[in-house]
DNA sequence: AACACCCCCTGTCGGC
DNA sequence: TGCCGACAGGGGGTGT
């Protein structure tokens, strides 16, 4: 999403914001519309989940998608000063029109998104933030520090990975796919990432390049759309095309010469799915 | 401290 | 056709 609102929105100025309702999961913070009108955007960052607007007035816009939200580009002022119809109004909370003639509307059914404003060098302390694990796509990120993270966790693999204390922007697709692609049972203990002495075991060796691979062609692929998912340019997500697990539950299993089928079982109250036979 | 569970909200789908 | 429960991409708060 970060990558598709860059386009229109790095270097436009914020014209104005309306806000369609009080809240979404959250109040907006005060004073909101006023304090992005007329601001430019100057970077699109990204932390976890979160995405981040960095404005010309030092402050910053956090915004999370929840489940269900989405940011939509649309030309507002083409011809006369008229907006495209939405498909779906209800759902549109917040829209930016910006100076280069685009708005971008913040569309999000169960309001489990929201937005926030961090004050100019608040940025790593605001709380939606600061409890944020490590960037798994950072350079530092491998198994080593997988171990690190993870040693004597008792929690299953599949609960410690959606954890964003420990890695920040996992999700639960994406958890279940790397497990498979690491051939890890997600209900092996976390701590199996680490060895005796603390360091890499087999698993993390497996499961860090395995996260990464995931998370890099997901992102390429522009997201899994399984019901309503767009990019921001309105085209579909196409990772759901590749998923070995998710949602594949009673059908056979992808890898070569595996004669296992997909289950499905639950931790911490989600959905997980993976192969009984090739994931240990 | 670490982990599990319920809840927030809306829409959709399958079963009856 | 309609009703009802289960479930969905996340995660905050609370209880054990």
């Amino acid at each position: 999403m970060r990558r598709g609102l860059e386009p229109a929105m790095l270097g436009a100025r914020i014209i104005s914001v309306e806000t369609r309702r009080g809240d979404i999961r959250f109040p907006f913070p005060p004073r909101f519309r006023e304090r992005l009108a007329g601001r430019r955007v100057l970077e699109l960052g990204r932390r976890g989940k979160h995405l981040l607007f960095r404005l010309d007035s030092g402050e910053t816009l956090i915004a999370h998608l929840g489940m269900s939200g989405s940011f939509r580009i649309e030309d507002a002022f083409v011809g006369e000063f008229r907006h495209p119809r939405s498909k779906d109004p209800k759902h549109d909370h917040v829209v930016f029109r910006l100076d280069n003639g685009k708005s971008v509307t913040f569309n999000d059914p169960r309001r489990f998104g929201f937005m926030d404003l961090a004050d100019k060098g608040m940025l790593d302390a605001h709380p939606r933030l600061a409890g944020l694990g490590e960037e798994p796509l950072s350079p530092e990120f491998d198994a080593a520090r997988l171990a690190k993270l993870f040693a004597g966790a008792r929690a299953p693999l599949k609960s410690a990975l959606l954890d964003q204390t420990r890695i920040a922007g996992l999700g639960n697709i994406y958890v279940c796919e790397a497990l498979f692609r690491a051939r890890l049972s997600p209900s092996r203990p976390a701590g199996v990432l680490a060895n005796a002495r603390g360091g890499a075991s087999a698993s993390a060796r497996a499961l860090a390049p395995a996260i990464r691979s995931v998370l890099v062609e997901a992102i390429e692929a522009g997201g899994s759309t399984l019901r309503d998912h767009r990019q921001a340019n309105g085209e579909l997500g196409l990772f759901q095309h590749a998923f070995a697990v998710y949602d594949r539950d009673g059908l056979p299993c992808l890898r070569p010469r595996c004669r296992g089928t997909i289950i499905r079982s639950r931790h911490a109250g989600r959905s997980t799915f993976y192969c009984s036979v090739c994931q240990r």
